[in-house]
RNA sequence: GGCCCCAUAGUCUAGCGGUUAGGACGUCGCCCUCUCACGGCGAAAACAAGGGUUCAAGUCCCUUUGGGGUCACCA
């Protein structure tokens, strides 16, 4: 294979639905160091075409996090660039036009199907297990003519990819070699949705070619939609960037790593105390290596030494453990007065301890109470021993309690916001949905989140602990119950 | 279920036809030591299975098995 004369351009396209996730900063490490390693260029991309599931904090956590992990980019919506608008919302004009480029070339049409009936032949499709599940290509016959008159009429509609009825579709994957799909896989794919906006599908390869990207890195649960992505290259004539499917970071059970089972956000890390450049370099163990048995590395002898045959495909599972030592390797490097400013920059901030003090102040009478009466707010995970016997609720089992605090971790992590009024909003149509007291609820929670009968007002003290910490301490918990059922 | 990807210890990995299969996390033991930790030394622990190809297979091919991903007007 001949390298590209073109300048190295990659890219990272984040959608801003929650919190930062490690894939995120995973796949940004991998084409940081592909693109620093040949002086090419790194650029940001915010994929904001769902704006049911955009959060609105959600954009600048991307972009704090990837700096706090040390990662930089050279063109963004917050650095600017010769290429944007880096925001896809901002873009709506651009996929507009290219789509009508397609339909008029009858390589896209309009499809006027309602939402029943789409469902309706899925139905269908599954009730007699057809090998392939899809939009039956109902609108394709259409006329053109007669597409054009009803969308200029205002019918609802989106616009489909005609794609091949026949042959196959090959992706050219560098780590993985032909991939060959046969087209009766392929949906006619949605490029533009009825709100106007472009699918995924669509405004990547549009904004992939006129962004100049010339090597897609990305994860591996891309490749199947990869041919879809093969041919709108082909649609509009376009050449295709370099494919790279990098593995799926993985939970401990091997499948794809997940909120539900892992902590998740780098948020989490960063309040768990872990260091940004030993998670940075953790990273770089999933999945590649640094060539001798060199397991302890910087981000720019990464670079230095980064090379695709150094990456291996198996799914690698996240271990914390592993995480953890060599976060204490990092540690112990540190400097008496940099681990002092380490703390200063995490827990033992102003901004913390500020958060903290309206909520005990009462209840100290000398100052040498604060750490003793506080330790849960400076800490991960809490040894749960002392009350281990009062992790209940009255009539219900172990695994019940387990069961019920499982299904607050998933309503807090679709909350929007974290401060306690919602909490408490939050808590008691949790408690009320279980039939539990709100007494004993409320115990339970304050026990699982600050391992003590007594703290200040639980759902205050959750807001200070914030998020992440929250959930992992409920997860911690269910799991310590279900072990016991 | 269809399609696709993957496969070395519990976990992360080295290996790119000839190795006593190497390193790391974790686990266990010993040493250091006023305790704990760090550190040092050591141990147990892997080529998923079956067929080929070859003088020779963890390495190449096929099948099976297992795991994963994907099949949205989400990305």
């Amino acid at each position: 294979m001949s390298s590209s004369p073109r300048p190295v351009r990659v890219r990272i396209a984040p959608s801003p639905t929650g919190d930062p996730h490690v894939g995120t900063a995973y796949m940004a490490l991998f084409n940081y160091a592909f693109a620093r390693h040949h002086g090419g260029t790194f650029v940001l991309r915010i994929e904001d075409t769902d704006q049911s599931r955009a959060r609105a904090d959600s954009e600048q956590m991307i972009f704090d996090a990837l700096r706090w992990v040390g990662l930089t980019w050279d063109e963004g919506p917050d650095v600017g660039g010769p290429y944007g608008p880096y925001r896809q919302s901002e873009r709506k004009e651009i996929y507009r036009r290219h789509v009508d480029e397609l339909v008029g070339k009858q390589l896209a049409y309009r499809c006027f199907c309602t939402a029943d009936r789409l469902a309706q032949v899925r139905a269908d499709q599954q009730a007699r297990k057809a090998s392939f599940l899809g939009y039956d290509r109902h609108c394709r016959g259409l006329e053109l003519d007669e597409a054009e008159r009803r969308a200029a009429a205002g019918e609802v509609h989106v616009v489909r990819l005609a794609t091949p009825l026949e042959g196959k579709v090959a992706v050219e994957d560098r780590l993985r070699g032909t991939v060959e799909f046969d087209v009766n896989q392929i949906d006619d794919q949605v490029l533009l949705k009825s709100d106007g906006m472009p699918t995924y599908h669509l405004a990547n390869v549009v904004d992939d070619h006129l962004m100049e990207i010339t090597h897609v890195i990305r994860a591996e649960e891309w490749i199947s939609s990869t041919p879809k992505h093969v041919l709108l290259y082909r649609a509009f004539g376009w050449d295709q960037p370099a494919w790279h499917h990098m593995p799926l970071l993985r939970n401990v059970d091997k499948s794809k790593i997940s909120k539900r089972k892992n902590p998740v956000s780098i948020n989490y890390y960063r309040d768990a105390g872990i260091l940004p450049q030993a998670l940075l370099n953790f990273l770089g163990l999933m999945g590649w290596s640094f060539g001798d048995d060199r397991e302890k590395f910087t981000i720019d002898e990464m670079v230095a030494a980064f090379s695709w045959d150094r990456v291996s495909l198996g799914g690698p599972v996240f271990d914390l453990d592993k995480l953890t030592w060599l976060n204490e390797k990092y540690l112990h490097e540190l400097s008496y007065e940099q681990l002092v400013d380490a703390l200063l920059g995490w827990r033992l901030s102003r901004a913390h301890l500020l958060k903290i003090v309206p909520l005990v102040r009462e209840r100290i009478k000398r100052l040498d109470e604060l750490i003793p009466l506080t330790e849960y707010f400076f800490s991960g995970d809490l040894d749960y021993t002392a009350v281990a016997a009062e992790l209940a609720v009255p009539d219900v089992s172990p695994a019940g309690v387990a069961q019920g605090l499982l299904a607050l971790v998933d309503k807090l992590d679709a909350r929007d916001g974290w401060d306690a009024k919602g909490l408490e909003e939050e808590g008691r149509t949790w408690a009320g949905e279980l039939g539990w007291k709100t007494k004993h609820a409320f115990m339970l929670l304050r026990l699982v989140v600050t391992a003590r009968k007594a703290s200040p007002p639980l759902f205050d003290t959750m807001a200070v602990l914030g998020k992440e910490v929250t959930r992992r301490r409920m997860r911690q918990a269910a799991e310590l119950l279900a072990r016991r059922a």
